[in-house]
DNA sequence: CGGATAAATACTCACTTCGAGTATATATCT
DNA sequence: AGATATATACTCGAAGTGAGTATTTATCCG
């Protein structure tokens, strides 16, 4: 029982999520010379009372960003998946010392760049994940082909069977579009991300290997999945969209929202239903004006909801054929 | 930017979660002259290559337990919230250390004690949780006049009028019974756990203080708290319950074994219809043989819903009525 | 000005799910 | 044999859901 307790660091990092228009992106740090990061920094046991002051402090400093809604994602330790491709200055982690990383989802609406930051399209990262307008081709194309290498080249018949099983829930039939992390586990034992190859120890991935989607650095994209995956599930359950959408909208462009989070097209006619019977909204009695078409009246979220109990989100009723 | 990552360290506890009969268990650790507690221990970054290996590893050597179905609940770091009662000896853990810890859920139908161990009701824990009897008369007679007493203490109207709706949320009309975690944190920043005098650094609460149901060490009570609300929600959507089920059972049997981790009655026609709807379950054609009525069929759990798409849960429809 | 076009909004309809209950079957106990 | 307890089957109405048609109100373009 004399475990001494060896070097951990406890490293925080955000997924900062806002929707442009149609895009949903995420907040970056680009470091020179090396991947896409997302905002992060140490936790300090001193100075910081708890893990999400921890954060908000990190997040402020480096992005001056104050963070609205956010919500604590996962826990990662594993060896092996905090690696760089070069060695990338982590301030107040030294070399050596594990990292576990907490990863938080937060949401906002301000749309503004600090300095060294960027915001970019999560599809960037998971360009597989984005249905909107058609099954992305890549899929059939690249993805399938080399999972069914992965799938042939198991030591035995039991793992292959156990890989084709999770090869047919990820990308077989019938789309979840919450099982973003699953999918991105997947294509990293795959071998198809980059950042496999980088957890191996290898510079460069092998010549001619699938690298799929923008690599980011550390276990960032994995914590940006799982982002995506708990955000696509919480806005089924909860009235989280709102958080991302400026104070008055049409109901268009909440649904645009929604579709661009969820990677899905929805029933028009049908979304308005659910969202207006379920008392999310009222209308303003303002409209815009469009350059096209009938001028939408312009909603607002009715804060109310949030105190009315069991508070729903956004069911996703998908299309299944055309519009219509 | 100096931050000198001071020390910390990460502690792993689980709750590990069975059904006998008709009581949801939590296997605990009774260390002398203090309170219970969850199995525990450090992560230890050089042996432990992932989180949850380390868990298992601690898990196995202090309770001789082999986990199954595991789940990473939360990392938990709030200061002055990882305090004991008496100074527990914590291995590994250097007093000062800084201890953030991460909780996990995990289920198990093995009913043995290791030595030091002991199967213990979780609403021990958290009396004012069952209601499938009724609603607890512990609710009107000591929750809610002592909350009201905390919403007039509060320092200024405002704070008042959020207090009033989280009690609201968390005790008034309609019980949501996934609301285990905002229920305890509401009841510990009221005063009426054991924990907040323990954490505030009291030794004993104030004379006559409200303390309800059975104090735990650290803050396991929380852990434990967001292992049953996270249970009770996935009970909802993805098979679980089965991993807490004999092999073969009766539908009421697995119907008693939903109602007791959801803290619920449920409507016994409804549920057969369910469960016998959605493929979770398949007859053996054997029967049990009651003391009392008609021999009932002894059902498995359909495996293979496992590899079936969305794999559904036990949707809880209560009852409201009187059995009929 | 007037039809084509685009979008907003309203309404319909069949189908499924869900809560709640009644009805019937098969045991044991006395 | 009748009381009692439990298992199991079936019914019915309300609400929710998927998929569409219909109508309204704008602009654009000739």
């Amino acid at each position: 029982m004399s475990t001494k307790a060896s070097a951990v660091s406890i490293g925080l990092s955000a997924a900062i999520v806002a929707v442009e228009g149609e895009m949903p992106s995420v907040l970056v740090v680009s470091h020179e010379g090396t991947h896409d990061a997302l905002p992060f920094g140490p936790f300090d046991p001193v100075h910081h009372r708890t893990l999400e002051q921890g954060l908000r402090k990190w997040v402020g400093e480096q992005t001056r960003f104050d963070l609205g809604y956010t919500e604590q994602l996962y826990t990662f330790g594993d060896l092996g998946r905090h690696r760089s491709a070069r060695t990338m200055k982590q301030p107040g982690h030294d070399a050596g010392t594990r990292v576990v990383s907490v990863g938080y989802l937060a949401l906002t609406r301000r749309i503004g760049e600090a300095p060294g930051t960027q915001w970019r399209g999560w599809y960037h990262y998971f360009p597989w994940e984005d249905w909107r307008d058609n099954r992305p081709a890549m899929i059939d194309e690249v993805i399938l082909p080399a999972l069914q290498k992965f799938v042939r080249d198991a030591p035995n018949g039991d793992v292959a069977e156990r890989r084709r099983e999770r090869v047919n829930i990820c990308f077989g039939e019938g789309w979840d579009e919450e099982r973003v992390l699953e999918r991105y586990e997947l294509l990293y034992e795959a071998g198809l991300v980059e950042e496999y190859h980088r957890d191996g120890g290898q510079r460069q991935a092998p010549r001619g290997a699938v690298r799929l989607g923008t690599p980011m650095v550390f276990d960032h994209r994995r914590i940006l999945a799982t982002a995506i995956a708990r955000l696509r599930g919480k806005l089924k359950y909860r009235p989280v969209v709102f958080e991302l959408m400026a104070p008055t909208f049409t109901l268009l462009e909440l649904q645009r929202a929604v579709e661009a989070l969820a990677g899905l097209r929805l029933h028009k006619q049908n979304f308005r239903r659910l969202v207006n019977e379920q008392g999310l909204v009222e209308g303003t009695g303002k409209f815009c004006t469009p350059a096209r078409g009938r001028p939408a009246e312009l909603f607002r979220f009715r804060r109310e909801v949030l105190r009315e109990r069991p508070a729903p989100g956004v069911r996703l009723s998908a299309r299944r054929t055309r519009p219509g």
